[in-house]
DNA sequence: GCATCAACCGGACTGAGGTCCGGATCTGCT
DNA sequence: AGCAGATCCGGACCTCAGTCCGGTTGATGC
């Protein structure tokens, strides 16, 4: 049950390399203030950060990546809640309510951040990140306490599919639905399958 | 509730453009079958169909529609059977068995032509398509049926999120479920929702 | 201080999706 | 048949993510 860590430099970084995170990550947040993410390309990001592409693609791997470190301390701060933070998020309530705060939580996290947010889902990658599979073993192991005759993973990835991003912005954005009516939803959806 | 026809030939296509519509799915069928379709790009396609690229984008607009064009057969088939075909999965049968009739056709869709529809549901723009809005529109009418308290678009946002052709794919393909499993997943899903 | 070498850097290059527009072609009307 | 003009054609062109590799730089041991 234990979250991965994000972007562990692999031992330890070089000086320049640290540095050049640095820059990267500082251009690719004020270029996005400015423009709106859909208008930043790498391309941008690199020159404005003076720094070759390679650079940036070999500190990043991918523009989902990059996206995912612009939203690191945001998200790393989320699993940490997960794992070791304060209930109904962390361990101390009942399952169903956890499901439920983590739920409500990722609501947010997807509204409040939309562009990042959909930026890391996005592709065909995102299922198999560790990202994706460590809140699927989270919830499919607050679903096999909750619920033990269900099929835990399955019911974890059916839960994760109504939270995912880009529906998520859809449903808000081109639909018009309220945040909250998504959070009932989603705790009727909850309350239905765990008990 | 009549989800939306595909591809209707604006008013009547010239018979020059209609010839080269053939050429292009005649040419991407042969090559997918013979490469498999993530090696087959756009270019491929025109060269192999006499044609220039520009043909092609305006015949087909992206490639996700190319890919919707390919299994366009099947899917209006199953379009057909939805409003007019047989129960369970036409009209005759109670709401919920249509919607776990609808789940099963799904999962057996995303399975046997898993390329295509993975190509198709690719991209951004999937949601705003009147294709998933068809499916919801269907969904959501039997779910309003079957269980008129709950939130019928969301519920029906919720299982079309189940029964999408990355996640099907990642089931079986990485997580070695067996498809039986993911179809007693949704039968579970559906039954807790709809009763 | 210096040699060694892995790690790192930059930016040219590739490949793919998608756009654009001048010129060719078809169709309906007279 | 002949004309007008809407429709369509082709392929050069653009943007962008991601790769590759020859040259450089920083860490480490002496």
């Amino acid at each position: 049950m234990d979250l991965p860590v994000v972007q562990p430099p692999a031992v330890t970084e070089r000086a320049d390399a640290a540095r050049n995170r640095q820059k990267i990550l500082c251009s690719a947040r004020r270029l996005i203030a400015e423009r709106g993410l859909e208008h930043v390309s790498m391309d941008d990001i690199a020159a404005d950060a003076g720094v070759g592409k390679g650079t940036l693609f070999r500190r990043f791997g991918d523009r989902a990546s990059l996206a995912h470190a612009l939203l690191d301390s945001t998200e790393s701060e989320f699993q940490e809640q997960l794992i070791r933070g304060e209930p109904p998020l962390g361990p101390g309530a009942p399952p169903c309510q956890r499901v439920i705060a983590f739920g409500e939580a990722m609501i947010d996290l997807c509204v409040d951040r939309r562009d990042l947010m959909a930026e890391v889902q996005a592709g065909p990658r995102w299922l198999r990140t560790n990202i994706y599979s460590g809140y699927r073993a989270h919830l499919a192991y607050l679903v096999a306490q909750a619920a033990p005759e269900q099929d835990a993973e399955f019911v974890a990835d059916t839960l994760l599919g109504v939270l995912r991003a880009d529906l998520v912005n859809h449903l808000v954005t081109d639909r018009g639905m309220e945040v909250e009516r998504l959070k009932d939803g989603f705790r009727a959806l909850a309350t239905s399958l765990l008990s």
